[in-house]
Formats: structure tokens, C-alpha cells, sequence
DNA sequence: CCAAAAGTGTTGACGGTACACCCATGC
DNA sequence: GCATGGGTGTACCGTCAACACTTTTGG
């Protein structure tokens, strides 16, 4: 019980945000490069050490505002990746996260010579087994999308309703119907109208909704969410 | 990277399988002892310490043949649970895992005065926070099948739909209506008609089926399963 | 008035549930 | 034959995708 531990134990997060690309927006990642060897270089996801006084969901949120200076709006445990021959260095086990942070605040991030944001269906090689890592948590925000309603953790506080079906068509990457996608959201009935409506574009100014944030995001089971430091 | 790591590293397994109890079987947990503090007397999911040659996957199904004398027929990474004080004695990190093991061989297991099964809905209070993880496990395992096929790996090599329905029930624990049941495994294309029927009963010889081998258990997007030692 | 997107209505295909009914066996 | 569970047929109902249609604004 409590001999010396060999094992590293290390955690990190694939963020998650809509970034303006030109005329559009995209799902990117922000990425740190390695000063350091095995890897030196090579552009990494964010993390580092699990700190013994920190939850492992704080540790994740704290290397997260450490490196983009943002808070995320969602956080959720993704996988502990602990393969013998994932590091060449010695034995790793990372508990990975995954997050999704507000594209109105994703400018204000860090940006620098090491870390940078990228597409994240158009990654360079990466450190570790991070690739594969990122393909997964790609996987499980798709899956997660489509039956839950996590979407608006990528926008503002109140957002239209064509802006919430571009983010799910963003992610998802298929066309959706307006019209169906209307009755689906508010069929779950997490949607608020704040009785404000956009004017400006050369049609009907579409209306403003808000976050019922009474509700939970997703249904974890008996795992209540991750408390997120304030 | 290289410092002291003060955080112990653990993997436990939640392993079921369905075991007899008077005319029907009951989905059953095997608990150990624990011998030690904290929590001494207490029983607790089966586990130790990671072992830095193995993979993680490779440890739970090592201390999971430790502790019953059986291989998993499937195994799945259920959890990394690592909050600051869950253990009174310092820093714990445990990955946990779930198993299904199968029934026919559920009973050739280690039993003493140190390793018993329980009902896996009547469970005494256990040490650290193993009756969440049970808790979780049970929401995965109901879950998952309702919308994969696992359940086979909790019979043996072949079965009649009827067992395989009645797996299927007591998990959910929902009756569920033979002819539609029937037609939903039928059309899933999972099934492989053995060509066999079983005799015996005051009733047409039911048909006995084998599962598809070549199929994946279950759909977890961009990880494989984890190789399960032979 | 026209263009454009917001928002509503309607239809048809599909999948699941409930349940009636026939089949094959032991007694 | 009759009881019993195996196995098939079918009708109903709710959900969802497709798409026609109306509404409200800016120009």
C-alpha cells in the first residue's frame, strides 16, 4: 500500500472551442509545444503532474486557465490512458479530460510562440498517444451531442436559435433542418426565451434564448458533474 | 516529471455475473476482506496497487482471476476516481473497472471467509467510496445493454433466446416481451443459429444460438477494447 | 414589393409495443 | 388431447425527417 509508486500519474484536457475561421466558425483545440524531451517540439495537449491536493477535475481546470486563461463551461472526464509504452521515458498514466469553453472568450486566451490553437480535424503529429487521444474525445463530443444538450457551452450567455443549430452543425458536420431542430430543442425544454429578439439582419429578428440552468447539461448517472472551481 | 510522485496509483474491477439463488439467478458481486486498515473487516471492491509492467486493463484482469479464478468475458474501463479524500490514509488514485463474467463458470470461483458474492442490489456498506463506484457500474451495465449486446457475456458459449432474455430482464429488471425481443436480436444480426435445439421441456425445443464472434461486443468509438490476457 | 431567414403545419416512413395466434413437444 | 413455452403475424402509436407554407423584418 505504500511502497514507492514508479507510476506517473499526470492528468490533461482536450479543450474544446468554436473559433472564427474567415467568413466561418471551427472546432479548435489549443495545443502546447514540448520544451522538453521525449518530444521536444511537438505540439501536446496541456496537462502536467496531479497534484495531491487538488481534485483531479480541478488539477484539469487549472492547467486549463494555466495555459488559455479561460474557465470552462464544461468538464468532463474522458478516459485514463495508462498503456506501458505510451511514453518512452518511463510509466505514465494520464487521466484525460475534456472541455468546452465560450467562443465569445476564446480570443482572449494566450497565444504565443507554445501554445496555439488548431482545427481539430487537421492536427500535426502530436506528443504521446495524443492523437489518438484527441480522436476519441472528438468521438465522444459528437455522441455526446447528439443525445444531449451540451452545445451551448460553446456559445455566449444567450445565443439565437440558428446560431445553436450552426454549432451542432459545426461539430456534427451534416446540415440540419431549422424547422426540426426547433421542435427538437424545445421539446427538451432547456431553452428560455428571454423575450428579446435580434434585430438588424434583412428578416425577422429572431429571438433570444437563454440556458435553463436549473438542469444538468448531461445525465452522468449516479456521478454528479464535476465541481468546477470558481 | 521525474519527482517523488506521492499519489498511489490503484485499479479495482467491478465484476458481475449472475448466479443462482433458489429457482432464479441473481446479478452478484464478489467482495474481499479488507485485512488491513483503513476500513479494516470492511469489504471492498477486488484491487491493488498498478504494477508498472502491466497495462491497466492487464492488472484488473489479473487481480480479478486473483480473487475468483476467472477470466473476464468482457472488460471495460469504468472510471478514474481520485478525489483528495477518499481514502483517510493519504492520496488514492483508483482506476476502476467492470467485467462480466460467465455464469456457468461463476461458481468454480474462490469462496472463503475473505472473498464472497452478494447481490449486487443488497450490498453492505463498503470501504471508501466502493458503494458510488458500484452504484456507477450498475448504471454503465444497464445502460450498455440497452443499446449494445453484452449480455452473452454473462452466459456461456451457447444459450436459447429465452436465456438470453432473462439476463436481459433481470438486469433491466423489466419484463420484456419474447416475440419482440426476438425480432430486436434478430435484426441487431448478432446471433448465430447453432442449428441445435434443446429438448426436454413440455414445450417445442427452443433453438440454440452462439454469438458472432467476429462482431465487436460493444461500440467505443476510437479505442479498441482492451486485450484481455489469455 | 422583394429577398431572406424566422417560425408553423402537414405528411409519410419507420421502429417499437402490445397482443392475437399458430407450432411442437411432454405427459 | 392439453398445457406450456417457442415462434410468427399484425395493428396501432409515437417519433422524426422532409418539405410546403406563412410571418416579419430590411431595403
Amino acid at each position: 500500500m505504500s511502497t514507492r509508486n514508479a507510476i506517473e500519474l499526470a492528468v490533461s484536457t482536450v479543450i474544446f472551442a468554436l473559433r472564427p475561421e474567415g467568413e466561418e466558425a471551427v472546432l479548435s483545440i489549443p495545443l502546447v509545444r514540448r520544451t522538453r524531451d521525449p518530444f521536444a517540439g511537438r505540439w501536446a495537449l496541456p496537462g502536467g503532474a496531479a497534484e495531491p491536493a487538488e481534485s483531479l477535475a480541478e488539477t484539469a481546470a487549472r492547467k486549463l486557465f494555466e495555459t488559455t486563461a479561460l474557465r470552462p463551461a464544461y468538464l468532463e472526464q474522458l478516459y485514463a490512458f495508462g498503456d506501458p509504452d505510451r511514453s518512452p521515458t518511463g510509466r505514465v498514466v494520464s487521466v484525460v479530460y475534456w472541455a468546452l469553453v465560450r467562443t465569445e472568450l476564446a480570443d482572449e486566451g494566450v497565444e504565443d510562440d507554445n501554445v496555439r490553437w488548431f482545427a481539430a480535424d487537421d492536427l500535426p503529429d502530436l506528443a504521446f498517444d495524443h492523437n489518438l487521444i484527441v480522436r476519441y474525445a472528438l468521438w465522444r463530443l459528437r455522441t455526446k451531442m447528439e443525445y444531449s444538450r451540451i452545445a451551448h457551452a460553446l456559445l455566449g450567455e444567450t445565443f439565437t436559435l440558428a446560431e445553436l443549430r450552426r454549432v451542432h452543425e459545426i461539430v456534427l458536420e451534416k446540415p440540419l433542418d431549422p424547422a426540426n431542430f426547433r421542435r427538437h430543442i424545445e421539446a427538451s425544454g432547456v431553452l428560455v426565451d428571454t423575450g428579446e429578439t435580434v434585430p438588424g439582419g434583412r428578416h425577422r429578428p429572431p429571438r433570444l434564448y437563454r440556458y435553463d440552468t436549473t438542469l444538468q447539461l448531461a445525465d452522468n448517472g449516479p456521478l454528479t458533474p464535476p465541481k468546477e472551481p470558481q
